[in-house]
DNA sequence: CGCACTCCTGACCAAGAAGGTCAGGAAAGT
DNA sequence: ACTTTCCTGACCTTCTTGGTCAGGAGTGCG
């Protein structure tokens, strides 16, 4: 139940692309390993990752440098995870309505399916422009409004 | 992002005990090892980690066995999937709370607390008594009402 | 008391993931 | 040609996962 480095970088590589995305010109790796402070090599192989699952686009060279494959408004902090970490809530490794709960933990499916619904009402809801601009959805401002939110348990 | 074997295991055997609470008698590893199909020494371990937490009980020898150490129904899932997993929604191992983002990633941190948020609105709600019931609680209901929560992506 | 029963505990293990580094190849521009 | 920058796979160390083994310690009963 943890997020992991590599997804945390990857987001947070996206959201500069986001904000260049005016600049008309690719960004380099190393520009955006700097404004976020993330090794430049692991980066790398993250955006490939990204790459290769339609998200951004690169060019080589002189002049070359990663882009985002589709407008920033259209681009979720879900799709973004789930290409550096796989499906979101998976329990053992299948997904929770594969899974047939016995006796008395028959409904535990039900609340493992209702687990990741509600990280879904998240993370597709955020897009990489609502995190650039900090005008999140009104869902992301409902959770954090209570103080509790933010204390750890 | 995923759910682990431990505590898929640890709230299957909680549940067992719930719905063992009534008979006032120790329900033995082995029953719930056999009820929820689980390895006789890792339940072992997981139900002496749940100890720890003072989650169960237990008492050795003839007659021995495991119960629950409240009424069912002030057991959230929540409570057991700490126990055995630490807390919940942490990104690189630190409580998102602490964590601090700069340039275009500021606003990231604003949405990994309303993902924690969001799983706590489901785990912390849901007890063991609402599991063995069948009679999960409202936000269960909703958020698993939709078909679309029960196919991946 | 002696003994069977059951939990308790730590050591251990293989496989995989996490997080990161190294080194070289392949396109793109000048 | 040559530099720049992405591309790719190999590799490394540490930690986690899921599981087994073996023995110790408390509890109840004949």
């Amino acid at each position: 139940m943890r997020v992991s480095a590599k997804a945390d970088y990857a987001v947070r590589a996206a959201a500069e692309l986001a904000a260049a995305q005016k600049e008309e010109a690719p960004v380099k790796g190393e520009r955006l390993a700097d404004a976020q402070d993330i090794p430049l090599q692991v980066l790398e192989h993250i955006l490939l990752e990204l790459k290769h699952h339609g998200i951004v686009r690169a060019r080589r060279g002189a002049k070359g440098g990663y882009w985002l494959a589709r407008p920033a408004d259209e681009v979720t902090v879900a799709e973004i995870v789930r290409a550096v970490e796989g499906p979101i809530a998976h329990v053992q490794s299948t997904p929770p309505e594969d899974i047939e709960y016995r006796g008395n933990a028959e409904h535990l499916q039900a609340v493992w399916i209702a687990v990741r619904a509600s990280l879904r009402t998240v993370l597709e809801e955020v897009t990489l422009a609502d995190l650039v601009s900090g005008e999140l959805p009104s869902v992301v401002g409902d959770l954090t409004a209570s103080p509790d939110a933010w204390v750890a348990r």
